[in-house]
DNA sequence: TAAAAATACTCCATAGGTATTTTAT
DNA sequence: ATAAAATACCTATGGAGTATTTTTA
């Protein structure tokens, strides 16, 4: 389980498209089906309902780690966040923002 | 910022050392003191202190990345295992626990 | 001088791209 | 028949190991 597995995860989960997460995520089509397919896999069980009509739809597990992995997400660009501002408060500390 | 990567980060701030880091992430000294290096340029600010006598010491800005990495490294095992009894649950649904 | 970390180098795994095939409506 | 996803194949990046050098107490 991996952030950029993660994240093509959640484009395809929120686009429930393959084809539109590649532009969010700036990727071509079969890396974004292998991220899917590898996780699947570590999961253990399939994340999407697949049917053309409906769309890319998330299975109850694939429920489950939607929402652990936005949690993820988040906690990981917060902590780019703060670091940064950390970062750069420490690099000039005369200045007051 | 990757999961691999924090792992070791976080074995080598509570080891304050790298040789010992290796033994709990199984992976070579260089493997880990290339994580560190990482890290650090990403984040733009050294992590530790590399003294011999204090050893490995986590700087200020280190000490932020610790407490987050920490939280992402426990929010990742608990999806792992959340997913894990959930995914097993579902496979033979009439078995109480 | 002895320990631990950093560097050099090499190799291999795998992530990712292009091209193609399969699937489903 | 067509649009989208899966598969096949290949390449390249980078992660990781061994060997070596550098550092510092």
């Amino acid at each position: 389980m991996e952030f950029k597995q993660l994240e093509m995860f959640v484009a395809v989960a929120e686009e429930q498209s393959v084809q539109r997460a590649t532009e969010r995520v700036f990727r071509s089509q079969p890396a974004v089906s292998m991220a899917i397919a590898k996780l699947e896999e570590e999961v253990g069980s399939p994340l999407f309902h697949r049917t053309r009509s409906e769309h890319f739809r998330l299975t109850d597990v694939g429920q489950v780690l939607y929402r652990y992995a936005k949690r993820m997400i988040d906690l990981r660009d917060e902590a780019a966040a703060t670091l940064e501002r950390f970062v750069h408060d420490r690099a000039a500390p005369g200045v007051r923002s």
